[in-house]
DNA sequence: CATGAATGAGGTTTCATTCAT
DNA sequence: GATGAATGAAACCTCATTCAT
């Protein structure tokens, strides 16, 4: 009885729906993220949604499936916040300097992201490959870095020569090593890696080094 | 005498115990290098060794247990590589040009050590927590790459201030990730990094990067 | 209207959960009392209630609770028992004889009872420890033993001085241990206690016992 | 070379043998004792005597029949004591106070006696059953009961038509029950009975009703 | 749309016992 | 006599998934 079963007829689904599937998505990704792919729970993720286990499977198929949509919504999410970077319009040196700054604070602030990608990695992205979605999602920020590099060769700052590509990786290589391993390597040096001054000390290397690779 | 050892024909089982445990401790690591901890199957352990399953627990106890020694041995491993590198004998430059490569080959040799180590993460390290083995056995890599630093800089090569643990992250980092990450990145990206020609490109901006930060 | 309770031919599965519980429950109690909990069989257990293993795990947990939950269910019922017992209402003569034959029937007629008491305290009432509703059914005898006790006191009968906890265990003793240790008992003796002339000896002596030891 | 192989002709088996046997013997009493029959684990027996497993069976051909040797040790043990009581050179009242003392150190003393025997009646005495040794092991307590009973009534202390099997039941199921069932009263009735004071008080009540019974 | 009940397959682990020396 | 290595069977338990309503 309650209204919101007879929405408008364009609409193909409820609203409860639409919700139940959010709802689902969102308790799979904390779970995945804290087990990983083969150590997530299908029961645990309809405990975390507080739905019927049944009703996952309704929605999304089964556990494979799930995992790539949680994929998907987790890259779909990075793009989006790499659609708001404005490095075009500011001098090159700041915009490395914002760019290294984003890439990892966006690692730092979706742990999820680190984690599901570790556990893809760990099975040979074989839900990746089935996903035209996520191949279809270009990153703008490999584009985005080689204008910023050639604007800075051409204004005598940068040298010449680098691949943006492989710079790009590196980047996301210094950033997301450094907080997916951290429990090993806490555990190996001894001494706590996300700790505040550990953190901001990780940063400012990381801006030192990219800078100090693409700068005369 | 024990002319036993000799034929290898028809024998029922080695009845061997340090024979079995390597054994063992190899199928280990490669299943769970293959499918991770949570995904590595006991079964298939004692199919791979070609051991009955009860011997696993015979001599290692338990999964946890017997994960834990192959991470061991997988550490014992690279700091006995690490052993051999001979940094302080030849120049600044070439010692950070083979400090890389040597990271970089390792990593490409070793890719159980990259897929260990990544499921290990997966669990907050909960295995290495326990080990105070492995704690014991600190890389010789940091002290030497310091020593490196240090005379590059002697030398009026190398910029001062430079933090050997953050560098030595970062070189892991770089060969880490572009390793470990290569199946999303390749799909993504929508070409092989693990091509031939990828992989002499990776090495290469790799040395560049590095060089570029440390030498002024 | 729901018919499909009253066939009873060939429904693939009950699908009533409290009923499935119960089956489980009784087929638990029966396989704890034939085997001990220790020598007690999940696998068995499902057979005996006709359901599938996993569903013993479902609504139980693990054997131990499985096991408790058994353990209450037994001591709820002899609470049941206890209950209706009406001593205070008779002289207190034949209240003794009353709650002497109760007692040594309830035993008789529960086997169970003893088994799993004896297996419970094999493993020093680990179980039972847990468990905080056993411990707050408190039995009403040693009250009601307390009240005829001293209504046969006032009336010249019954010594005075009886502790009516002392009194009640040895009840119980004299019961449990004929019937427990009824096989070792039969064995060593060379004749079978449990044979009806036996039995009914047995109940005579005890009541004379009793009586003997409050009467002055 | 130890000389204690070569030992007197005269004699069928080494001293090593009849020790290693007895080590056996005396850590499976434990193990049986601690955990029953069903959870005695012929490895900690194994390593409680300090022997290779092989070696018990080796001795004792099967963990049932180890068992039964246990069963027969501790009959014997306490048919020896038994043995030891001198009932009929002190006078009546004094011999059945002694007899229910006895009993009752004995059980309190000899903890595995009982457990050995519940765990045995969990299993309706299979193992003894199939011992001719035990059961020709008879205890002289009931003929010395017998014979106290009767002197106690030609003394005119003691009530006629006693029945000296029973009482002997008796004797032990006060003995026994509190002492096997100790865990579950104590539990139960939330006071530990294991209390000096609590112990004390039982021997005096159990002793307070054996004579009320027996004497008019 | 939604749900609690149910399940087969397979996971880790344990056990008494035997083998080879 | 004595031993460490090895094993098949079976134990407890978990998993993703489906059923019946």
């Amino acid at each position: 009885m309650t209204s919101s079963k007879d929405s408008t007829a364009a609409l193909p689904r409820s609203r409860d729906a639409d919700r139940s599937q959010l709802a689902i998505l969102a308790a799979a990704r904390e779970e995945f993220s804290e087990h990983g792919f083969a150590g997530g729970r299908v029961d645990r993720i309809a405990e975390r949604a507080d739905m019927n286990k049944r009703l996952i499977y309704y929605y999304f198929g089964n556990k494979d499936d799930l995992f790539l949509a949680v994929l998907e919504g987790t890259y779909a999410d990075i793009r989006t916040a790499e659609q708001k970077l404005r490095l075009t319009e500011i001098d090159p040196v700041e915009a490395i300097r914002q760019l290294v700054s984003f890439t990892w604070h966006y690692h730092v602030d979706h742990p999820e992201f680190i984690s599901l990608l570790s556990s893809e990695n760990l099975q040979r992205a074989e839900h990746l490959k089935r996903s035209s979605r996520i191949r279809e999602m270009n990153s703008p920020l490999v584009q985005l870095l080689d204008t910023v590099l050639e604007r800075g060769r051409r204004d005598g700052l940068f040298r010449a020569g680098i691949d943006p590509v492989q710079l790009y990786v590196s980047i996301a290589s210094l950033c997301y090593f450094y907080l997916s391993n951290n429990h090993t390597l806490s555990t190996i040096f001894g001494r706590n890696l996300r700790a505040p001054k550990a953190m901001a000390q990780r940063l400012s290397h990381m801006i030192d080094m990219v800078l100090g690779y693409v700068m005369h």
